[in-house]
RNA sequence: CGGGAUGUGGCGCAGGUUGGUAGCGCGUCCGCUUUGGGAGCGGAAGGUCGCAGGUUCAAAUCCUGUCAUCCCGACCA
């Protein structure tokens, strides 16, 4: 490709609206436009760059023995009506109608189709197992788009979805494509880091995320030095040892003045009932919160949730262990519904544990439920439901016990791994990945069922399994870049050799030109910078702008025989006679 | 949906408080000079100042409304 007629314009100051580094040099070296908040163009160099991430995912996932399918983008409602996900996805979802006023969608993603077309064609076992994908076009109205690519409203995804006729069939084709996903972000370049993920509105058995780390990220995960990672919102808690409870003292009520919050109760503790080894902390208190819960059904319930008083309660992982049930905290009227609820001095003697309570119809019961920390033996001081009173030495199974157990409380660096593994630390990350062993609730909502050996019909087990195409270009661009610009991979490259003429003389376009050609006629993919009257440093600019990881330059060096090779990431330089430069860069092309 | 900010040639910005012929840098076009680190000089094109009302002799500027975009949060593959 010849520069002086490529279809280019690259800035020299950063887009006003662009934050990230990916995003800011992908407009800046004209790669992507912006075309609407969250939606973007892709000119020619993003585009060439874009199909051969495409082409890396295709290869693998063929090697996968996936097929190929393409769907529409643009869908009926009715599908998406029989799973319950016209309303579940609510705003996030891009309706339409046609001219006969009939509803339609732009699909945020395909198990519907997919299943459907299965259902369609397929009706034996003998046909299974069998796994489809596409590489699409997905919307998705996403309240707020942001960091360009990496979380637009339109973006390109590929999807594949396996199709099973038992678990182990399932757990087969999930770890085939597991494995063929490490193998992509491998070859892509990308650090990532797979961690456990909730299984989501979704269901299913398994589910785990492949992240890309970085301060911009929307995820937050843990991990410890072991080898424990998950989604915070899926990260489990250790659960200690029960205490010898056994010559406690019995739990006794105190006046507490004026203690509604953790902060003022420890300061009351301290000061009133010091005790000799040493002051009272956040963490020996035991607080009692109260939350709304909205079931799918539209039902209300409130539940109290008793964690240490050193820790919050982190909504999102509430939600996470609580979906599809919504969560908010109860507001003071809906306390208020309950006379036993005293707020700020709720302890677990008015609210727990309640038989009639549970998964039960009867919502109206109060249920109870503990953060895993709270082991028998351990002694609290917590709520004496009643104005101005905490007990003091309320033992966990002695003196009180709850409905269950949840992971509601807020993970913080340092704590230990469930499996022993270490301390936690906490990061952050965005999806570039997901695999999910979806089981049988798209199959069972749309009757994908085939017959088995008996001539019996059985349900099919299902795993969904996703990559960002166009958010991990962006991650591959926010992974490489420096300060002067792009730098890409040689595999995902949009030429692998930038060729520069600097100078003015005609025998250095001559040779660049000679060059360029042999070059390509060699099998290597040139961007020749052919440009007169623009500057050496001009090219120079543009050349480590535009991230091309190799650069030929012909120029000053030419009039002692001699040629530059430049290595973008490294900023290496090696000199070489001009008729041993293809040879030189053929050799560190085919090198990779 | 809450909080904050911003809308002025293709891009980045000034001007606005004090109303009076719309400006700067980059980019683009023409000419000459330059050519290894985003060149110099001279000339040129390009803008209903987001939109709609209002105040005024006169509005980019003041008032009212409205739309849009970006950032933080909530939410979210």
């Amino acid at each position: 490709m010849r520069m002086s007629t490529l279809f280019l314009r690259t800035l020299r100051e950063d887009p006003a609206d662009a934050e990230l580094a990916s995003h800011r040099l992908l407009v800046r070296a004209g790669y992507i436009r912006r075309a609407a908040p969250g939606i973007y163009t892709w000119l020619p160099l993003g585009l060439r760059v874009l199909g051969k991430i495409e082409q890396v995912v295709r290869e693998e996932m063929t090697a996968t023995g996936a097929q190929e399918v393409h769907f529409p983008a643009l869908l009926p409602r009715e599908p998406y009506e029989s799973t319950g996900r016209w309303s579940d996805y609510g705003p996030n979802l891009f309706r339409l109608r046609d001219r006969r006023e009939n509803d339609y969608l732009l699909a945020p993603t395909h198990e519907e189709m997919f299943t459907l077309l299965v259902k369609d064609l397929y009706s034996s076992y003998k046909d299974l197992p069998l796994t489809l994908f596409q590489i699409q076009t997905k919307y998705r109205d996403e309240a707020r788009p942001r960091a360009g690519l990496l979380r637009g409203r339109e973006f390109i995804m590929k999807d594949a979805y396996s199709f099973d006729i038992d678990d182990d069939g399932l757990d087969r084709s999930y770890q085939r494509q597991r494995d063929a996903y490490e193998r992509i972000f491998t070859r892509l370049g990308l650090d990532y880091v797979i961690v456990a993920a909730t299984s989501g509105a979704m269901g299913g058995s398994r589910s785990e995320e492949f992240l890309f780390p970085t301060p911009a990220g929307e995820d937050t995960f843990v991990r410890s030095p072991g080898g424990y990672a998950a989604n915070v919102e899926a990260a489990q808690s250790a659960v200690p040892e029960p205490v010898d409870a056994t010559g406690l003292p019995p739990a006794e009520v105190r006046h507490t003045p004026d203690s509604t919050t953790i902060e003022t109760l420890v300061a009351a503790a301290n000061e009133l009932y010091p005790r000799p080894e040493g002051p009272w902390t956040a963490a020996d208190t035991l607080k009692n919160v109260v939350l709304a819960l909205t079931h799918p059904d539209g039902q209300e319930e409130l539940v109290v949730v008793g964690l240490p008083g050193d820790r919050e309660v982190d909504l999102a992982r509430l939600a996470g262990a609580l979906e599809p049930i919504e969560v908010a905290p109860a507001t003071d009227e809906q306390i208020a519904t309950r006379p036993e609820l005293v707020k700020g001095y709720i302890g677990p003697a008015a609210v727990g544990p309640n038989t009639a309570a549970g998964d039960g119809p009867d919502r109206t019961a109060l249920r109870y439920l503990l953060d895993p920390r709270v082991v028998p033996g351990t002694s609290w001081i917590t709520g004496a439901d009643e104005v101005d009173k905490h007990v003091f030495g309320l033992v966990a199974g002695r003196d009180f016990t709850a409905d269950g157990t949840i992971e509601a409380a807020e993970v913080h660096p340092g704590d230990p791994a469930p499996d022993g593994s270490g301390p936690l630390e906490l990061a952050r990350g965005i999806e570039i990945g997901h695999v999910f062993a979806l089981g049988r609730k798209y199959a069972d909502a749309l009757g994908l069922s085939v017959l088995d050996v008996n001539g019996k019909a059985t349900t099919v087990t299902m795993g969904s399994y996703g990559i960002g195409v166009s958010r991990a270009l962006a991650a591959v661009a926010e992974n490489t870049c420096d300060e002067l610009g792009l730098s890409w991979p040689l595999a995902l490259a949009p030429y692998h050799v930038h060729v520069l003429a600097t100078g003015k003389d005609q025998t250095v376009f001559d040779t660049a030109e000679q060059l360029a050609t042999e070059l390509e006629a060699a099998g290597v993919e040139v961007l020749y910078d052919d440009r007169v009257k623009v500057s050496a440093g001009v090219k120079f600019a543009d050349a480590e702008l535009l991230g091309m990881p190799l650069a030929l330059v012909v120029g000053r060096s030419l009039a002692d025989g001699l040629v530059e090779i430049r290595h973008r990431s490294s900023g290496e330089r090696e000199e070489v006679a001009p008729e041993a430069a293809v040879a030189r860069l053929v050799e560190l092309v085919r090198a990779g």
